[in-house]
RNA sequence: GGAGAGGUGGCCGAGCGGUCGAAGGCGCUUGACUCGAAAUCAAGUGUGGGUUCGCCCACCGUGGGUUCGAAUCCCACCCUCUCCGCCA
């Protein structure tokens, strides 16, 4: 969410930033309403005023008199008054919610300008494309050749978009899941935390999925969601708390299963694993100070390439345009891993600053050595990594003419010293 | 799922219809005392909102209700604890 005061005092330069998105906002209605939301405010505030000193005679008056029943008719009016100007107000309020809820984040001044994907810009490339002397093979075909991915399986037992990985593939993503978590706790002084798979709807609005974003997730019917990306758990760990400067900043590292309904996205990778109903991910979430953000966004980029990296993946570091950015992001780096049997580029890892949006939405603050108020974090978050996907990477760029593919010497340890898996 | 107890400020804990944003204690901050520290004494110490910057208003798990008036009474929900049942 956008603090609604900085918008009155500036709507043209928000209205400019916002549009470097794509979408032109309405923000007058933003403004009226909260300025109809103010003098609401005021009102039951004298309302209320009016009823205490009313109280206060009252509590002397003597309860028989004359003087009694007087007080007690004024504080009848002005109870209905109040009552009928606090409906007002929360009608006014629900209007307001529902317009500065669904507005997105502003971007960065340094982000570039763009409409789509292909006006992002190339930051980095690490590594080389692989050769092969023979046509490498998408992900899915190996995967099925090995007996490992059964797609059929789990179009039976679910439904469309779900996988069941068998032996030595199920085992690799178990091994993807905790060498990525050993390198982020062990190397990059992250906390390990394992969070439930479900939230609640509070939740899923603090971190900005809720609620212009619902028909992507699958709720349950008792009311709770299955999280989409361990962001939301992690994010909403400290949900209205004020933390202690020193608390900062706070570096989580977690492992969840994600859901997404994909609507919309039928006829987008249909095959294989790259977009699926249900995935595992490793997901890095930063707490930190306003002045410090800019510079962790660096640093969590840099831990997930280093699992990239690790495992010998050519990739490249993308920085995304104002059009193509998510929705609570004030900056994104996207990490683009080669595949070899799509001869192209594809995201494995999304880092993001999003600033004090969903700190202001989730009410996370701290307490800053120099201010008399709370004031908000930072929050970032980042995939290290989307672990079906790097499964995906490892089965292309690994594979052999055979069919078989080499297990990157990182991940030998965790395979039981597996090195072809055949 | 069943029975019972309970949710109050950073923490503990009073409060049982008006004088309660809320006693008391702990913690923390500042000052006094001291060579310094401890102890002691004194003062301060929640969050959010509005503001004509004097102040004013709201918040006692959440949401409703009763009442002129609710932390206090009623209803629903959420959460915690104890016991029973079921269960990986």
């Amino acid at each position: 969410m956008l603090d609604i005061r900085e918008i009155g005092r500036d709507p043209e330069g928000f209205r400019h930033r916002l549009a470097r998105r794509g979408a032109v906002p309405g923000l007058d209605e933003l403004i009226e309403l909260d300025a109809r939301r103010r003098a609401l405010i005021q009102q039951g505030d004298a309302l209320r005023h009016a009823k205490s000193e009313a109280e206060k005679g009252m509590r002397t008056a003597d309860k028989q008199g004359a003087e009694f029943a007087a007080f007690r008719d004024q504080m009848r009016t002005v109870a209905a008054d109040i009552k009928r100007v606090a409906e007002e107000q929360k009608a006014t309020e629900a209007q307001l919610d529902e317009l500065a809820l669904v507005l997105p984040n502003v971007p960065d001044a340094a982000v570039p300008d763009g409409t789509s994907e292909a006006d992002n810009a190339v930051r980095r490339v690490w590594g080389e494309r692989p050769t092969f002397d023979f046509e490498p093979k998408a992900h899915w075909a190996i995967g099925e050749a090995l007996g490992g991915l059964d797609f059929a399986a789990g179009a039976k037992i679910t439904g469309a978009r779900f996988t069941v990985y068998r032996g030595a593939l199920a085992r690799l993503e178990r091994a993807l899941a905790s060498y990525m978590l050993d390198l982020h706790t062990g190397r990059h002084g992250y906390t390990e935390v394992l969070t439930p798979f479900l939230v609640n709807a509070d939740s899923m609005r603090g971190t900005g999925q809720f609620p212009k974003f619902r028909d992507d997730a699958f709720e349950t019917t008792d009311g709770l969601v299955l999280v989409p990306t361990a962001e939301v758990s992690l994010t909403n760990l400290h949900r209205d708390e004020i933390l202690e400067a020193e608390a900062l900043p706070i570096r989580y590292a977690g492992w969840t299963a994600c859901f997404r309904r994909e609507a919309g996205g039928y006829g987008r990778d249909t095959r294989g694993l790259i977009r699926q109903h249900q995935f595992q991910k490793v997901e890095l979430v930063h707490l930190v100070a306003p002045d410090a953000s800019e510079q962790a966004l660096e640093a969590l980029t840099g831990h997930a390439e280093a699992v990239l990296q690790g495992l010998g993946l050519h990739y490249r570091v993308v920085d995304l345009c104002a059009g193509d950015l998510g929705f609570g992001a004030a900056r994104t780096f996207d990490l683009e891993v080669w595949l070899p049997g799509q001869d192209a580029f594809r995201e494995i890892s999304s880092c993001s600053n999003c600033r004090d949006f969903q700190a202001r939405r989730a009410a996370i603050r701290y307490r800053a050595p120099d201010q008399k108020k709370p004031q908000l974090v930072h929050t970032l978050n980042g995939s290290g990594l989307a672990v079906g996907r790097t499964v995906v990477a490892i089965l292309e760029n690994y594979q052999r003419a055979d069919g078989s593919v080499v297990v990157p010497e990182a991940l030998r340890p965790y395979m039981g010293g597996l090195e072809i898996i055949a």
